[in-house]
DNA sequence: CACTATCTGAGGTACGTACCTCATGGCAAG
DNA sequence: CTTGCCATGAGGTACGTACCTCAGATAGTG
């Protein structure tokens, strides 16, 4: 079955005590006999029973989601999700905590980070852009003992942190290839409606949708990004200015989360000749849209999968473990009216 | 906290051992009491620690996964993320068996199953047809206390048998509605190639295929499906008369999980006017494949997702926990090659 | 009322690990 | 040789649950 501790005490010749130094690191040990217990344990490729420290721990990880301040249904749910996971986990001794914070303030978020409690806190999910000061604070809590995921926002490359969730260049890119392939060699524009284009994300989605369009959809244009900044006073007026100017809109991309007020307004002002449309994220809302044919196609990632993933990965730096990378890539996922 | 067993005991006025009588459902208990500590168990929110009880019962769960024969690379696929997660939950005290059968042969399957010992494997993800036979079997097993799921294949309206993987059916819709979009509204004949259609999941695929071709792409029509049995001359032949039949093939559907001698054989002979080509599973060839654009698109599920579900439900099952459906729906995935 | 049969409590051991104390051995410096 | 430190062993308790035994209590029977 199994070795334990009892089995490598025989086999390197020491007693409990001793493994038990060796394992965790206490004084007291000679060089020559750390050796010994260490050789025991390849010979018996020995894995601490992690269960059962736990339960000899007493210990509960505590993990933290940091999250924008809810509003749009993408959060909800998000929200949702990681309740669920608060139960599932319980069973593995895992208790999860939300914090929102208003969005985008790095001060903040630096803040908070700096006063969590590493008696309390193992581990933080960070949903927000990587700010300099936001990476200092993760430096900090990883001296503190306190592990971070960047969660679903905030990739870079060269961070050290972990990262859980999709490469949004390629999930720009994926919505260009369906907007160029879904438009059926017509030329037209392609009109693009962010909440903000101030985000990484944001520009990254386009960044990735232009690429796609240019190179391989010569008739299609993709105009000017609309920032709506989640005003749907402002949300109507600038999309209707954009249809008035441009009578030949074949396509429109929503590049935001919530896809509510602009979805609204373009079906409102397109009810003859219905461009294609993509949105992302999976909501309840934009998956009525996608019944009824109000959407052609959504860009998402599983809410639930990205939960259990930060989880996963948190739980593993806190005791140590190399995560599965291979586990915890999370897939940009197309969503049709027939695989929803 | 968490209530633990003592809780229970002070909260309902009893002791630790009767609370254990009430708990693992052992004689000797007048009803009042047991009523008593239920109450209790409501009223504290109680749910056993199952981690620290497995430790006390020195428990290892045990599950086979029952596979066809290998040989085609989705079957390698699943095979290594068995693996793997044969290694990642080993600290979750689970062991993976895996057992490969000559496919299709329900009474090696059925006979199989009744020699499973309940003493060793707590649990058995199935991955095979549900034939009356191998039902009666599960039936059996269910009643000695061997946990089964129907996996990938097998999905069964009113099986009581959980089920984890796709619905064939949407998954053929899917791959009908992105044929039905990627053709540019051009009149043209679809070939449907797979191993063999004697399989209800190759039926429901088609079936899913065809549903949505009919009803919203008229200009295309689907030929009769070709069968290759898994042999590469009889692949090329049956191929290479239906394109010689049909000059205007505009779509290839390929359904079965090995697309490589279709898709060698269909390339070859369209080096010119390319079809659009969908094919299943992902697979070191298909990625390829999608890469160079052979293929136009993907429908997939996740094999690493279906094997930690169908571990996650099997062990729920052991435990006497329900499982969260939302956690455990696989999904239909479409690969382009913008979101590999 | 005595006698059963049934229930319940008290207490123990175990799982694999963590963490603690105390005793004892050796060895080196004084 | 003594003092004192360092290395190690022995043994304990705990975590939350399972499973066991035995004694004592309570109820029901004749």
């Amino acid at each position: 079955m199994r070795a334990t501790t009892k089995d490598l005490a025989i086999a390197a010749g020491v007693s409990l005590a001793t493994v038990d130094r060796v394992l965790n690191g206490r004084p007291g040990v000679k060089q020559d006999t750390v050796d010994r217990v260490n050789e025991a344990i390849q010979k018996l490729s020995f894995s601490r029973n992690i269960v059962a420290a736990n339960l000899a721990r007493g210990k509960f990880y505590t993990f933290l989601f940091l999250l924008p301040v809810s509003g749009d249904q993408f959060l909800d749910e998000l929200l949702a999700r990681i309740d669920e996971a608060n139960l599932a986990y319980s069973a593995d001794m895992i208790r999860i905590e939300v914090m929102e914070i208003p969005d985008g303030d790095p001060h903040r978020i630096a803040r908070l980070l700096g006063s969590l409690d590493p008696g309390r806190i193992d581990g933080v999910a960070i949903m927000a852009p990587e700010t300099p000061q936001v990476r200092d604070a993760k430096t900090r809590l990883a001296e503190r003992g306190i592990a971070t995921v960047n969660f679903i926002s905030g990739q870079t490359t060269g961070s050290q942190t972990d990262f859980v969730g999709t490469d949004n260049r390629a999930a720009g890119a994926t919505a260009g290839r369906l907007m160029g392939r879904f438009s059926q060699q017509m030329p037209g524009f392609v009109l693009v409606i962010a909440e903000s284009m101030q985000s990484q994300d944001s520009l990254e989605r386009r960044l990735g949708f232009d690429t796609v369009i240019n190179a391989e959809y010569p008739l299609l244009s993709v105009l000017p990004s609309l920032e709506t900044y989640g005003d749907p006073e402002r949300t109507e007026r600038i999309i209707r200015s954009s249809f008035a100017n441009h009578p030949a809109i074949t396509g429109v991309y929503i590049l935001s989360s919530e896809a509510r007020a602009p979805l609204e307004v373009v079906t409102r002002l397109t009810d003859l000749a219905k461009p294609i449309i993509i949105a992302h994220e999976r909501t309840p809302f934009t998956e009525t849209a996608l019944l009824s044919v109000k959407i052609d196609a959504l860009i998402t990632q599983d809410t639930g999968h990205l939960v259990r993933s930060a989880l996963r990965v948190l739980r593993a730096r806190v005791d140590g473990r190399e995560v599965l990378a291979s586990q915890e890539k999370i897939r940009i996922e197309i969503l049709l009216k027939e695989n929803l």
